[in-house]
DNA sequence: ACGCATTTGTTCGTATGTATT
DNA sequence: TAATACATACGAACAAATGCG
């Protein structure tokens, strides 16, 4: 009997039992979608939850170990284990590949890319509540009479206008988000999202495309109508891949590029 | 006294030493290399590296866990562990990105895209070789004096010319690669690299941008001049980061995307 | 079909090193 | 300096997957 906590099912297509470090690992991330744990937080330390779960503190830390690997938590020697957070400055922006063409590429040399495409402006073009249309209710798993919100905005450097994003969200879990909340908050909008209203961003899932500019977002990025474009769709999970974000973006690409690490 | 083995100098900004299971990493890495140990074979057991290096199988482990995480080998449980390869089917085609629109996604339930963008029909269009150009020499690395192979096909689906590949590589790593020899090699292009000149492509950084067709990518892609094209400069790396790829992909985007996940 | 040897995977325990406060 | 927390390293035992006789 490999299981001493909660033993799976033996149905048939799953697996009959899941290894110990596996089952605690399960039982570190409820913590932290329960919200008793949350991000920027220090998680218990890995001797007192080995005490806790009845297990040696090998397999406390194998379970973290994972837990690092998806980024789900950040391992600090001599200080803790902290639940990753889109607020800290190390993972800020985690999301965003848009990155100005001149920016000395330090990739490798663990050089976060100081330069970025942060620091741009920001500037809200909408935001509204209404009810889910059908793509974006499929994409996030709602029924279409469910309430969605929809921000639009821009990014700007120097003044240029970069991007433009068309955001949904599910209206039931961002219910007092406003256009006055969005802008009066500063730093990056899943930081938003987490410290306001504790959906935390785990992952995300991108469909790019080239395509030419509209008569709408032509006038938006101010370029000509037919010009190309990155499409960039996401979709962003929190927990237990649970979808709670769909984003359209449009980027311009004349002097940033998106880039992307192949392993 | 940390190191056992060859003790990094300790020169400032450096550090002093390094694990031990990073020391055993790198002999590992070394012999794969330098081609002791080739894409698709066994590396010895744990217990075998372990007495070689007189260190315990725990630290043995730790280093190829490592070298797993980076995809330079795969474990398989009973079996072994491998040095990874392009042409095994697991690893095929796992720097393409492209997909088609409608192909079901498996993504997170493991199931390897068994459509992707594989399966397309390849169309070479030349292969020369050549002085290198001033940006290739750069990125490659090389002087403007060395040689360059140079090799420019097309990917079809369907009849319809989707990917428009232009490709350049060190001369003197590709010393007898010629058009006949890439047309009459069944499988992906790494997979002929690797298994005919000994050159295993570790990883690879690409930047994205959406362009508008010029009259030459047009014709060669069937398209009107102007439209939106997806441009994929790939860099890519083989052991030791020694970059020895640069590849400039053009992608027709309507009915396929570039899928990109993140963490 | 069965058992056995091999190899990786999991779990435990202990000791020591390094970073932080 | 001392206490705490993560990081490294060792050893041991058993489980699970594989392949072979």
């Amino acid at each position: 009997m490999p299981s001493r906590l909660a033993a799976p099912p033996a149905h048939a297509g799953g697996p009959a039992f899941s290894p110990l470090y596996q089952q605690i690992k399960a039982l570190l991330t409820r913590e932290m979608q329960s919200g008793a744990w949350k991000p920027g937080q220090a998680i218990p330390s890995e001797h007192d939850l080995a005490q806790r779960y009845k297990v040696s503190q090998g397999t406390v830390r194998k379970a973290i170990d994972a837990l690092a690997a998806e980024n789900l938590v950040q391992r600090r020697q001599g200080k803790g284990t902290f639940v990753a957070s889109h607020v800290e400055a190390q993972s800020q922006y985690r999301f965003l590949r848009l990155t100005p063409d001149q920016a000395q590429a330090a990739a490798r040399t663990g050089g976060r890319s100081t330069t970025g495409a942060a620091g741009m402006a920001r500037q809200l073009m909408g935001c509204q509540r209404q009810r889910a249309p059908a793509d974006v209710a499929r994409a996030l798993g709602l029924k279409g009479s469910d309430a969605v919100v929809r921000l639009r905005r821009l990014l700007l450097a120097a003044a240029q206008p970069v991007v433009y994003d068309d955001i949904w969200l599910p209206g039931s879990l961002f219910k007092g988000l406003s256009a006055e909340r969005v802008e009066s908050y500063k730093g990056p909008m899943y930081g938003l999202f987490e410290s306001q209203f504790g959906v935390h961003m785990v992952r995300a899932e991108e469909k790019i495309r080239a395509v030419a500019a509209d008569t709408d977002s032509a006038g938006l990025l101010a370029i000509p109508v037919g010009a190309p474009l990155l499409s960039v769709e996401r979709l962003s999970f929190t927990y237990q891949d649970r979808p709670v974000e769909l984003r359209r973006g449009l980027y311009r690409t004349e002097n940033f590029h998106y880039r992307n690490a192949l392993a």
